[in-house]
DNA sequence: TTGCCGCGCCTGGTCTGACCACCTGACCAG
DNA sequence: CTGGTCAGGTGGTCAGACCAGGCGCGGCAA
C-alpha cells in the first residue's frame, strides 16, 4: 500500500505508469529518523533506553542540532520516543492506545461518515461475538449494573450517553483483543457528536435500550451468534438513521 | 481511554489521587500546530492554499523560524500540509493513505500478531462481501487477469506475493469504502513479512490460489455471502498457520 | 512577433552559536 | 534524616547566516 502513487485521473485510461513518485531528495532529518528506527528494530535500542543528548547526536550524525530535533519531533509523533525537557529523550514502550490519535485523524479528516458507520457496523458485531465467548462473570455483573443505570435514566427522561459509551467499551474489553477495542474507541470518538444528537429523542433511547438488553442477554448466555445479530441489528438501525439525519456527506 | 494517568504503585494502597498528570507546559510548536489546524477547521485555510513563508509565520507568531519549522514538520507528518523546497508550503487535500502511514508502525509495535490476524479475519470477509455487491465489470476483468498470472506463476513454481497483494487491494477498492481499504492496507503491511514466509511452500501457494478462485467466482456472481465465506475460510486457515509458524507472541 | 534562456528574487533546508528553563544529583546545614 | 543550595547536563528557543532549488520576468535571438 503505497501512499503517494500516481492517481489515474480518467477511469480506465492510459498506460499504467504507476510507482513513479516525485523523487524526494534532501530531507536530512528523514535519514536520521530511519537510522534511529533501524537501531530500534535491530535491538540496539530498547524501550526505556535513553538516547544520546541532542548535541551528541548532532555530532555523530554530522548534522546540526536543528535537524536532529526535527527527526526527534517526527519520532515523537510516531510514538517511538518520548522527550522530557531537562531530562533527556527516551525510547518508549508503545502502548496500544497510541494508535488512537492518528486513527482518529484518519477517520475524522479523510473519510466520509458513511464509511465510518459502515466500518462500525462491521466491527461491533464481531466484537460482540468475541465478547460472548470470552466475557467473565465480573464483567457481566458490571454490564448488568450499567444497564440498570441506563434503564433508570431513560425512565427519568435523562440522557445516558456516558453509560452508553461505557457499556460498549466494556464489551470491547471483554473481546480480549486490544486492537479491536482501540479501533472501537476511535470509531466512537468520531461518531460521538452524531450519536449524542441521535440519542436526543426518547423513542430512540428506548430502542437503544432494547438493543442493549438483547446484547446483554446474549453475552450472559455466551451465545456469539445471538450477540452478533443483536449488535448488527442495532448498529444497522442506528447507522441508517444517523445517515438520514446528517446526510452521507463528509464530516 | 486515558493513558498517562497515574498508575498506582502498590496494589490497593493509599488515597486514590488519580487524575493528576504531570503538567505539560511549553511545547511552543504545539501551539502553532493547533492554531494552524484551527484556521483549517474554520475555513480560513483551504486545501490547495499556500501558507505564508516560514519567515513570515515566525514573525506573525512571534517565535523563531525553528519553532515554526517544527510545527510544519508535525503538520506534514499528520498529512495536513505539504512542503516543496523552494516553492512553499501548501495545504493538501487530505489523502487517507498518507494518514495511514504512521499506523503501520504503531500497529506492528503495539499489538500482538494474533490480534492483528483476528482483525484481518474480521475485516476481509466483510470487504469481500461488500465488493461482491459493488464490483464493476472492469474490476472483475482485471481481477481475472491477475488471477491468471498467479496461476501461471504457481505452475512455474515462482512466488506471487505481488499479485497476491494486488488482488486483495483491488477487492478493497471494489468495496467502495476507503476506510476499509486503508485499514486493510495497513494490516497487510504489518503482516507482509509473515505472509511472504507463509507463501514459501508450494502446497500453501496452491491452497491460496484455490481460495482466490472461490472469492473471484463469488464476486463474479455478485454473491456477498459466498464471497464472505470464501474469504473467511481462507483467512482463518492462513491465520492459524501463521500463528503456528510464528507463535502468538508480540512482534 | 515568438520562443527560448538566463538572471535574480523568494522559498525551504541547513548550520552555527548562544541563552533560557528545567531536572538531577551531590553537597551542606539544620 | 530532612530540606535547601548549587552546579552540570539536557531539552526548548532564539537570531542570523548561507546554500540550493523553484519560478517569473525581461532580454535576446530566430
Amino acid at each position: 500500500m503505497d501512499a503517494g502513487a500516481i492517481r489515474d485521473s480518467g477511469p480506465p485510461g492510459g498506460p499504467a505508469l504507476t510507482v513513479i513518485e516525485p523523487i524526494r531528495r534532501s530531507r536530512l532529518y528523514q535519514g536520521i529518523v530511519e537510522q534511529i528506527e533501524g537501531l530500534l528494530e535491530r535491538g540496539d535500542l530498547r524501550p526505556g533506553d535513553q538516547l544520546p543528548p541532542e548535541r551528541q547526536l548532532a555530532e555523530q550524525f554530522q548534522v546540526s542540532r536543528a535537524s536532529v530535533r526535527e527527526a526527534l519531533r517526527t519520532l515523537e509523533l510516531l510514538g517511538v520516543v518520548e522527550t522530557r525537557a531537562g531530562g533527556g529523550t527516551f525510547v518508549r514502550q508503545t502502548s496500544p492506545d497510541d494508535l488512537a490519535r492518528p486513527l482518529t485523524n484518519l477517520m475524522a479528516r479523510g473519510h466520509s461518515l458513511a464509511d465510518v458507520i459502515e466500518f462500525r457496523g462491521l466491527i461491533e458485531p464481531a466484537i460482540a461475538a468475541l465478547a460472548a465467548e470470552r466475557v467473565t462473570q465480573t464483567e457481566l455483573a458490571e454490564l448488568g449494573e450499567i444497564f440498570a443505570q441506563q434503564e433508570h435514566k431513560v425512565a427519568a427522561g435523562e440522557s445516558y450517553v456516558d453509560e452508553d459509551t461505557r457499556f460498549h467499551e466494556l464489551i470491547g474489553e471483554a473481546s480480549r483483543n486490544e486492537l479491536l477495542t482501540t479501533l472501537l474507541g476511535v470509531v466512537w470518538d468520531v461518531l460521538r457528536e452524531s450519536r449524542e444528537q441521535w440519542l436526543q429523542t426518547n423513542t430512540r433511547a428506548h430502542a437503544s435500550l432494547d438493543a442493549h438488553r438483547r446484547v446483554l442477554s446474549a453475552l450472559t448466555a455466551h451465545d456469539p451468534d445471538a450477540a452478533r445479530r443483536a449488535a448488527a441489528d442495532h448498529i444497522k438501525a442506528v447507522g441508517e438513521e444517523i445517515l438520514r439525519l446528517i446526510g452521507g456527506s463528509k464530516a
